[in-house]
DNA sequence: ATTTAGTGGTTCTTAAATAGAACCGTTGTT
DNA sequence: AACAACGGTTCTATTTAAGAACCACTAAAT
């Protein structure tokens, strides 16, 4: 069905994070309860073709540069970016906040592109961000709209990572429903303390969501009712957007599941 | 040695170019010369774990959205660009033309960072950009300080390419002397028409080229006597960025001869 | 209508690649 | 001097992948 070494492989180079970008060959062998030899050769297999870099005084390993090459081949070819672009550009002089489009990808939400009020806190590093789709008004906004099974599943993810917006599930599932309702969510410090943000889904031809589009800003401004005077250009964009949008793919991961326990 | 499954599966990553970003399957199997049914395994096994996007209604295949992810976790990771961003920002208001910071990476010069002037034609979208060594200020820059095996290696890259930089082998070693005499080099064109640039080798602690940092403009106005008027200023950034440089590691790939046929 | 050639995806068995224990030589600690 | 840990290497039993043949489907050509 798939390639065991490589799928292995790539199991490694899921280790190399923000928090842990530098491993030692063993160091990241007993973590991953494998043999270090075989680490080894996995490493310094991708170390051959650019994904992996050694320092070769510490021993260390982390991230090649063959990603900073493999984004930039992604971002020639993604001419969604010179779409959006004029479109969210135009939200953010409107509104005087940053405008982020955040996308679909299995059970997370990356930000994808970002155009900043220069008036603002930096946003435009956050690019590539993925977290779970249960923390904030962007990834929230997204997940009202998939299936309950994804839901559920998500809020299983929240509650063993501890996530307060997961503690109590009735009203978890409420705030879903209020987003289906209303088409649009406002929310506070979920996800960077201090900034708050408004999202509203944005759907594909076939009405299904693919992301969402969201103005953010510093809390202290951008308060709630600030925002709602805000909702009708968000909305404008996001029409604006889905009209293109179904001409174009976007390379939307749709979470899938794996095991359906009821009928 | 390595894993052949691995290496296998890296290289048909390598055929997602700018130039041709989505394949279907079996064109991508016949450019490859190798089975189908591999070629599948491979892609749906990338795909699964988000290094390919395939679109469901095509069924074309293209780079996914985990290059993104990698990329940033790239950048968090490399406090280099913290230290490189004030010095190259400096060099950019003094000189008030664009700075190009270029890295070694293998037989290649990578396009690492960039500080755009304001007055300026657009760089920043080639960051990850990665070209022969043979070409353009910045990477000849390298070259010159990389042993000749290297350089014979390259020129004859560029030849049967049929580069027009490298029609003659005196000239083109010729060139390189200069680069070593002098300790910079000017060039028009070369990489971008009506584009100039001037650039200066950057070595680390043990004197060994690791990558160029250049001064780049619009040819009608970095002209070679405007660029020769900047030069103390980039060799002033030149002592910065080393001097800090001999604490970091750069991801620099040195390139490998595979075989030495000479003694 | 029917053949033909193409597509993405799947299956099966032979043939090839990988796993992982045991092993280097080196380095730093006790 | 003994010990432990390191990155890296080697060898063969065991696992995995290769690739021809095969689907079901689509589009074009007859």
């Amino acid at each position: 069905m798939s390639l065991k070494t490589l799928e292995k492989s790539l199991q490694v180079l899921e280790f190399f994070t923000s928090e842990k970008p530098k491993w030692k060959l063993r160091e990241l062998a007993r973590e991953l309860e494998i043999n270090h030899s075989i680490v080894y050769r996995i490493l310094s297999t991708f170390e051959r073709s650019g994904y992996i870099y050694q320092n070769k005084d510490s021993k260390e390993y982390e991230l090649g540069l063959k990603f900073l090459e493999f984004s930039r081949i992604m971002d020639d070819n993604l001419k969604i970016t010179e779409l959006l672009e004029p479109i969210m550009s135009e939200l953010t002089n409107q509104s005087e906040e940053s405008v982020v489009f955040t996308i679909l990808d299995d059970f997370y939400g990356l930000y994808f592109k970002i155009t900043e009020s220069h008036q603002n806190v930096r946003f435009a590093e956050s690019i590539g961000r993925r977290s779970p789709l249960y923390i904030g008004a962007s990834h929230r906004t997204i997940l009202a709209f998939l299936p309950v099974e994804v839901q559920e599943e998500v809020y299983q993810m929240g509650k063993e990572s501890g996530h307060p917006a997961t503690s109590d599930h009735q009203s978890f599932f409420d705030k879903l429903q209020v987003i289906r309702d209303q088409g649009w969510l406002f929310s506070s410090g979920e996800t960077f303390p201090d900034v708050s943000a408004v999202s509203v889904p944005i759907f594909d031809s076939q009405h299904r969501v693919i992301a969402s589009l969201s103005i953010a800003g510093p809390s202290y401004r951008l308060t709630e009712s600030a925002a709602t005077e805000k909702i009708d250009l968000l909305f404008e964009s996001k029409y604006k957007v889905q009209r293109f949008s179904s001409k174009l793919s976007f390379p939307v991961k749709r979470p899938e599941m794996l095991a359906t326990e009821s009928h």
